[in-house]
DNA sequence: ATGTCTTTGTGAACGCGTGCACAAAGATGG
DNA sequence: CCATCTTTGTGCACGCGTTCACAAAGACAT
């Protein structure tokens, strides 16, 4: 799970709940495969059983919607498509800048799902000089010098970070500053951003840890009790005289974090 | 956000609850850079700042793995690490492997924050037999007819898949034939597996259409008020006779989905 | 030793999300 | 036109997660 909004506590945005909005993606792609296969219609069951969710949630998030099903028949395909994409947003173009083009940033630029999605790559902006003009998924790749004008002229509000973690502030506030009032984050940092901005993250090595936690477990289920293993268990450490003041300079935050997500 | 988990429905494993787990890997990191710059303490103000969470609720986090701080003066960060890290299982080493050795899967590859976590790649598979051989990020990729003796031998229990959405299910299944119990997908398919294997998925254009929701709403939220601007708003369509019975062969799924993750 | 000050740990209230179960709606057949 | 059958849409209850607010615990100064 890519995890976390950040801003707008709870704020049910016009009645529809965050868990349904984060699930419309879900339907939508169960949906279009279905298109492709012209089917006419599915019943919440079927739809349900192809998304990965229980019928009865798939309802109600499609209740938030309107009514659009036919009972004792089901949802009509297309027009469901439709309507998920229309409340998502995806009848327009969203141009999109990707900053960072190492491995991951290029693998981003490659990546199909953005395009058929009505999401358009617009620039790749890095801010190594030896990358610059080098055709990344056939899109030269633009110095960051460059950031604001192209961000302007495109009129780009979504921002995509696949920097090193101590970079991604500075670029994160660049990107606001220029307009952009969404941005995906890959690098392994806390981003700070005014009010109205929206921040998702994505981090890899978190879903790893959530696995081990629960294989742990899995090992662990019918073996060793809870007798420590590992050589130091180090008992509660005696408390230095002074508490630490930790004096941080404003909200730079923990940036110098260990590995970056691409040496750029 | 990576999202969702499969099964396990809510059942909080052992008193932590699953919200509280996935947040340990944010503390375990904000602590890492803290540990770095010989910060001896840190009061949960400061460290929930830090990771961009509620100060109480980092509290009651902690809480759930013991009474680790010291009334006026705060947690040890050592001691924290130590404990958190033993609790997510990062003490021992998880060898893991990446399947699909596309843009992404290379990526993933030469991803640092894996290795500085405890995971190690112990092997990358690919079903091209032009990849067979090639090193990437220093590691020669094995054909994926060797998958199951790879599994076995280096005793894989945490598999991630970077393939095509096509060939997930398939690779899926032999993984957790071969005895892989915890499943990282980056795939746009929903995976079914047995019980007692987790799955967890990081979908990159789901998180983007969650991102265009909010842009969507914060453009229109002083705009045209509901009045459908493009073309065709499609009124309900006059339902077809027969409704399709859709035959889905088996738990097959929606594999073909529009767009591969990698052309592998 | 006593008082003050800081910070943890948690009881309790609240809100969101989930899932059950069923009534209403419409299709279909006679 | 009526009966039956399917499937939606939702009222309701329950449980998890979040947050507030505060008492208890310990550090520190005098």
């Amino acid at each position: 799970m890519a995890t976390g909004r950040t801003h707008r506590p709870a704020t049910r945005s016009r009645g529809i709940p965050e868990a349904t909005v984060a699930r419309l993606p879900l339907y939508l792609r169960a949906l279009t495969a279905l298109s492709e296969r012209s089917v006419p219609t599915v019943s919440s069951e079927e739809l349900a059983a192809a998304a990965g969710v229980n019928s009865a949630k798939l309802r109600k998030d499609f209740s938030y919607l309107g009514s659009y099903g036919t009972r004792g028949v089901g949802y009509d395909v297309e027009y469901l498509v439709y309507q998920i994409s229309r409340e998502l947003g995806l009848t327009q173009d969203w141009p999109v800048v990707i900053v960072g083009i190492g491995n991951l940033g290029a693998a981003l630029a490659g990546y199909g799902g953005f395009a058929s999605r009505g999401f358009r790559v617009a620039a790749l902006i890095d801010a190594d000089p030896a990358m610059t003009g080098r055709p990344v998924a056939g899109i030269p790749v633009q110095h960051s010098d460059d950031l604001e004008k192209i961000i302007a002229e495109d009129g780009v509000s979504i921002g995509v970070i696949a920097t090193p973690a101590g970079v991604a502030q500075q670029v994160c506030d660049r990107l606001v500053a220029a307009g952009v009032t969404s941005i995906l984050n890959f690098a392994p940092t806390v981003l700070s951003v005014p009010d109205g901005v929206d921040v998702r993250k994505v981090d890899l090595s978190i879903e790893l840890q959530i696995l081990a936690f629960h294989e742990q477990r899995k090992a662990g289920e019918e073996a060793g009790a809870d007798s420590a293993r590992p050589a130091a268990p180090v008992p509660p450490p005696a408390p230095r005289a002074t508490a630490a003041p930790a004096a941080d300079g404003g909200r730079k935050g923990p940036d110098g974090d260990v590995p970056a997500v691409m040496p750029a």
